[in-house]
RNA sequence: GCGGCCAUCGUCUAUCGGCUAAGACAUCAGUUUGUGGUACUGAGAAGUUGGGUUCGACUCCCAGUGGCCGCCCCA
């Protein structure tokens, strides 16, 4: 960025003293210096009309799961004070630390691109008193989400996410359902094989313990832990349980475990978010080393994970309970828990699963204009066309009849109505049926009526021959 | 933030220290002007950017940019 603006400089001061007097040399050196790179920025992609079946079947999929579950729809603004990331999200995590796109806008107020969904969700329900709403209070967001890191595949500076929140339950039937709900949403996306994996952290209470108790065991084993764990050990050592090392996982496969030191609220809640989890017959696994990376998460958390068995495995979203998160952010105390989805994860998986992305509606019929007459009245039979509800497609650009042709047969579509200057002063119209070859004169005040039977017709044979067949 | 691999028309690929950079698919136009497919003809379309080495670089070297993979982290 820097760079570029840099040479746009040099450019500028170079080309001044070589400066011509001439209009239209000017115009072209001003060309030169403001150059345009064609590409989006790093981790940012485009989502092009190719893509675009996928993108709607996760829309349609996620909103009929969130109102059949009963959530709300919400929408935040993608931007927040930066101090509410800080202070929710945690301001050791790396999310926070180094990947918060945050900057300080003309007027001086320190803000940041939403890192996630969930608290801007929680900011907007204490702004807006949502705690006089009858509980719970479920909500439901989808939108970007920007984390400044090394981008992958399934992995951009600039993501999509749904979020489903609950506020205000504290029962673990709740845990259960919202595991069900995201479950659901994968499942409904095609994606039938899935893990789930759960964990309890604890309350503060008896997280605090359990941490001293995991940080004295860490101690005592320090000279077996690799570099990044021995730093890992005092920052987060709770992630130095799930590093890859061979050595590391030796460590943590004898070091104390949550789920051993919750205390009795704690245990019992978890205990009973399994039980209600059999009950749905969700299969899942308890990962005591599933930590996630937002300090504001209490007692449960989860994650769904792709079920690929060619190695790649990926997390598609998690979530987790956050009963402090509202009390800290300033709310009164509510108990809440919410969980996330990446679009571009899915789809992915959606893709390699081969799940069906939703079919977008394509024309049946296409609209031909030949001569001046008949393309002035073609704009407006069109129009009328689509307002009766037909999908037509056109090519009003194009001049000869066997290009239009040649574009509607490429559509598929059932038929094609021609309209020439003929036409355009007998006030008619041709429909020729693209599979036969047929065709027909009819008069423009009934063609409306006309290509609506038939394309309902043909429907109803496509009907016949799938119930019979 | 660290390490590795990669970069040619819209897409996929080829080629070479001398390039007028080749092909396929796609696109557009046409094959006597009011009828689709196939076939045929033609057109447009590329070396990521900036330096360096060299008589000469798309090709070799360095850097930037971007992508991919691993780590970290996570969606």
């Amino acid at each position: 960025m820097t760079k570029i603006i840099k040479k746009a400089l040099i450019k500028k001061t170079t080309v001044k003293s070589v400066k011509s007097k001439t209009k239209k040399q000017t115009k072209i050196i001003k060309k030169e210096l403001e150059p345009i790179v064609l590409q989006s920025p790093r981790g940012m992609k485009d989502v092009l009309p190719v893509d675009q079946s996928y993108w709607e079947q996760v829309r349609r999929v996620t909103e009929k799961l969130a109102r059949d579950y009963g959530f709300s729809r919400i929408d935040t603004p993608a931007v927040e004070f930066s101090n509410l990331f800080n202070r929710s999200i945690g301001e050791g995590t790396d999310i926070v630390e180094k990947e918060l796109y945050s900057f300080t806008t003309k007027g001086g107020d320190k803000v940041a691109l939403r890192p996630e969904m969930t608290v801007g969700v929680v900011r907007a329900y204490i702004q807006h008193g949502m705690n006089v709403l009858p509980k719970p209070v479920k909500l439901f967001s989808t939108g970007t989400a920007y984390r400044y890191d090394r981008p992958q595949t399934g992995r951009y500076r600039e993501f999509s996410q749904v979020n489903y929140e609950s506020f205000g339950e504290q029962d673990p039937i709740l845990d259960a359902q919202m595991i069900q709900v995201a479950a659901r949403v994968v499942q409904t996306l095609g994606i039938k094989s899935i893990q789930i994996q759960v964990n309890s952290i604890g309350c503060p209470v008896c997280r605090k313990e359990y941490k001293s108790l995991l940080i004295n065991y860490l101690e005592s084993k320090s000279s077996k832990l690799c570099i990044d764990c021995k730093r890992r050990k005092d920052v987060n050592p709770l992630r130095a349980l799930d590093c890859k090392e061979d050595k590391c996982s030796q460590v943590s496969a004898g070091a104390p475990q949550s789920i051993d030191h919750l205390c009795e609220e704690c245990r019992v809640h978890f205990k009973n978010l399994l039980e209600y989890l059999d009950e749905l017959d969700l299969p899942y696994i308890i990962n005591p080393r599933l930590v996630r990376g937002l300090d504001y998460y209490t007692k449960t958390v989860f994650e769904i994970w792709s079920g690929s068995e060619d190695g790649r495995k990926s997390s598609l979203g998690g979530g987790g309970r956050y009963d402090e998160l509202v009390k800290a952010i300033g709310g009164e105390a509510t108990p809440a828990i919410g969980f996330g989805l990446g679009i571009e994860r899915l789809i992915i998986e959606m893709k390699r699963v081969q799940a069906k992305p939703y079919r977008v509606p394509k024309p049946k019929v296409f609209l031909a204009q030949l001569g001046d007459l008949a393309k002035k009245k073609s704009l407006k039979l069109f129009s009328e066309l689509e307002k009766s509800g037909v999908l037509v497609a056109e090519s009003f650009g194009r001049g000869s009849l066997k290009s239009q042709l040649r574009v509607a047969n490429r559509l598929g579509v059932e038929m094609t109505l021609i309209l020439g200057q003929k036409e355009a002063l007998d006030k008619t119209v041709i429909i020729k049926n693209m599979v036969s070859g047929e065709q027909e004169t009819v008069s423009m005040e009934k063609l409306v009526d006309l290509v609506k039977k038939k394309l309902k017709t043909d429907n109803v044979v496509v009907y016949q021959d799938h119930t019979n067949g």
